[in-house]
DNA sequence: CGGACAAGCTGA
DNA sequence: CAGCTTGTCCGG
């Protein structure tokens, strides 16, 4: 890429009848300008200047960063330009910064978000020479006949890749290298570092985006989490993303960019081919490439044993969360996993003396007792200390325990001391006990175990969350990358699951090794929910989507003909239509009404009614 | 975003 | 009506 490459001098027509110097176009890095501003440039950095540049501009009064969006722009009539103050450093190729004006349409955001986004952590004055030893990456595979199916699925523009959850995507990411410059793109920044470390052992030359940006821009594969999808590339010859069901691809905040949809868009832009992996395929990969999957056999034996343990005719009141075939299973020696996805003591107690349920006295929301055992509203937020509202007792009764309670029922059935695990708790401090119990969080923190017990899966399948199924599946694949892959024997690793639903179809198709089998269902489900990704769902909030709805439906513009508006409640609404790029055009030209306005396209989760 | 400027409010 | 607050506009 030229704006990319170190600055060189080389001759320009000198533009006529302004001696200024060349005129650029200016994206202001300030929030709330969606405009672009042209500006000379001092002819002493004619030749620094390209697209992408980053630069500071004075801007109504003070000093501003920004980038060039172009050069050599028509010089507007009746405006006296200034000139930029300072040129920073190197910015984002033109190639991503078309990547970044389509996100900026494709989730309704602002294209200076993105830019930044695509920008080095740092200023970068100039690039380091390219690195070219190659030799061991020319190295034949030596897995490559029982992986010939991973390399192929480069040869198509764009594939998902079923890869089993123990499956190592090493194979992939070497697949991907040995053909150039590779962009291989990982849920988390953790597990890009990981991946970034093996694959230099094996002779790459990798950066880390974004702290090696301008190793990248000088050429090489780069690894990184979901922004490095932004990543300056020059030569890129395959994007690669890692478990495209991990809901860490997609931006949390708004916009809601998924970099598995960037992906697909630069390599199609590129030319280059594009390799989702997912041991379960999400219904947004199902819907735009061909799945490539290994033989049965092979995808078996890449999936964890899974048992279920049926609960429907236990006594619950008197086993609680603890069956006695998990109970069997605990006792065995090696470590232990327990995941309960509740926070807190218990979510619903009741008086032990006189039976009525905690409530808030203010809005009678049941209350929840946190770890510090008081009683605190959700909805409202008060809290009071744990005593009943009713007599006064202090014997509460929990009818639904969370993580804080379950280790304590839980050591006193072991008699060994259990560890909880939080979501803050540091890899490196983890505790030493031979039980741990966390929320899923546990499944981040701990690397390998022999068991990994789902205390309340039901919880899971029934979420009021569209995602649910894939989510509790998704919950089943990482925990089966802890116990590894399928072995004979009673005392081999597993993964036990608990519930009142042994029929339910994430677990039939976990325990077949069958992910394809659950995709066909979840698909008949959303469309006949009206759900993504069969439609496309725009989110409305804040103080000014009243008048932009209103906008929306006086517009002129063509609107999509089944557009579909709901008012949600709580101030939110729900714009639904399964023409995507009719939806997104109605928004992008909509007129904006003044005031805060909140837009999220195919959020992770909607609200729900 | 944040400065400029206008229109509105308060107190004497 | 000065002096201040609040709102709206707009940037090269």
């Amino acid at each position: 890429m030229e704006g990319v490459a170190a600055p060189e001098s080389r001759p320009r027509p000198k533009p006529q009848g302004r001696p200024q110097g060349r005129i650029v176009r200016v994206l202001p890095d300030v929030g709330a300008i969606r405009k672009e501003f042209d500006y000379v440039v001092p002819s002493r950095w004619a030749d620094q200047v390209a697209v992408g540049t980053m630069v500071r501009i004075p801007l109504h009064g003070r000093r501003v960063a920004g980038w060039v969006t172009a050069v050599d722009v028509e010089a507007p009539e009746g405006v006296a330009l200034v000139a930029i103050t300072k040129v920073s450093g190197l910015g984002p190729a033109p190639e991503v910064l078309e990547l970044c004006r389509w996100a900026a349409w494709r989730w309704s955001g602002k294209l200076a978000g993105f830019v930044g986004t695509a920008s080095p952590p740092g200023v970068v004055r100039g690039l380091p020479p390219r690195r070219s030893a190659r030799v061991v990456a020319q190295a034949p595979d030596p897995r490559s006949d029982s992986d010939r199916w991973i390399a192929d699925a480069f040869d198509l523009p764009r594939a998902t890749l079923r890869l089993p959850p123990t499956h190592d995507v090493l194979d992939v990411a070497l697949a991907a290298a040995r053909r150039g410059d590779a962009l291989i793109i990982c849920p988390s920044l953790a597990q890009a570092a990981g991946l970034a470390k093996r694959l230099r052992s094996a002779g790459h030359t990798v950066a880390l985006h974004p702290d090696d940006w301008a190793v990248a821009a000088a050429g090489s594969t780069v690894v990184g989490a979901r922004a490095a999808v932004f990543a300056p590339m020059p030569t890129p010859a395959a994007i690669v993303v890692i478990d495209e069901h991990d809901e860490a691809l997609q931006n949390e905040g708004s916009p809601t960019w998924h970099a598995r949809e960037l992906a697909l868009e630069r390599g199609r832009r590129l030319g280059v081919p594009v390799v989702l992996t997912s041991p379960c395929p999400s219904l947004e990969a199902h819907k735009v490439t061909p799945v490539v999957a290994p033989s049965r056999s092979t995808e078996r034996a890449g999936w964890p044993l899974v048992d279920v343990v049926d609960r429907r005719d236990d006594d619950m009141g008197r086993t609680g969360l603890y069956s006695e075939a998990l109970v069997r299973a605990l006792r065995r020696g090696g470590r232990v996993v327990c995941v309960l996805n509740r926070t807190g003591r218990s979510r619903l107690s009741a008086c032990h003396k006189c039976g009525t349920l905690v409530t808030c006295e203010r809005c009678e929301a049941a209350m929840t007792q946190a770890s510090s055992g008081s009683l605190d509203c959700p909805r409202c937020l008060q809290s009071r200390p744990p005593v009943c509202g009713e007599c006064g007792s202090s014997a509460l009764r929990h009818l639904r325990v969370g993580v804080t309670k379950a280790r304590e029922e839980l050591e006193t059935l072991l008699r060994e001391p259990v560890a909880e695990v939080t979501g803050s708790t540091r890899a490196r401090d983890l505790p030493t006990a031979r039980v741990l119990i966390g929320t899923e969080a546990v499944l981040h923190q701990v690397a390998s175990a022999e068991l990994v017990a789902f205390l309340e899966f039901d919880q899971e399948l029934t979420a009021p969350r569209y995602r649910a199924h894939e989510q509790a599946m998704a919950l089943i694949v990482r925990a089966g990358r802890l116990v590894g892959p399928r072995r004979s024997g009673l005392d081999a690793n597993r993964v036990i699951v608990q519930t009142r639903t042994p029929r339910h179809e994430v677990l039939v198709a976990a325990l077949g090794a069958d992910p394809e089998a659950l995709a066909g269902h979840e698909r008949d489900r959303r469309e006949l929910l009206e759900m993504p990704p069969l439609v496309s769902i725009a989110v409305l909030g804040g103080p000014a989507s009243p008048a932009f709805v209103g906008a929306m439906t006086a517009s002129e513009h063509a609107a999509p003909a089944d557009l579909q508006i709901d008012e949600s409640g709580d101030g939110l609404w729900i714009v639904r239509s399964a023409d995507r790029r009719g939806l997104l055009n109605l928004l992008a030209t909509v007129e904006r009404p003044p005031g805060r306005l909140r837009l999220q396209i195919d959020p992770m989760r909607l609200p729900v009614r």
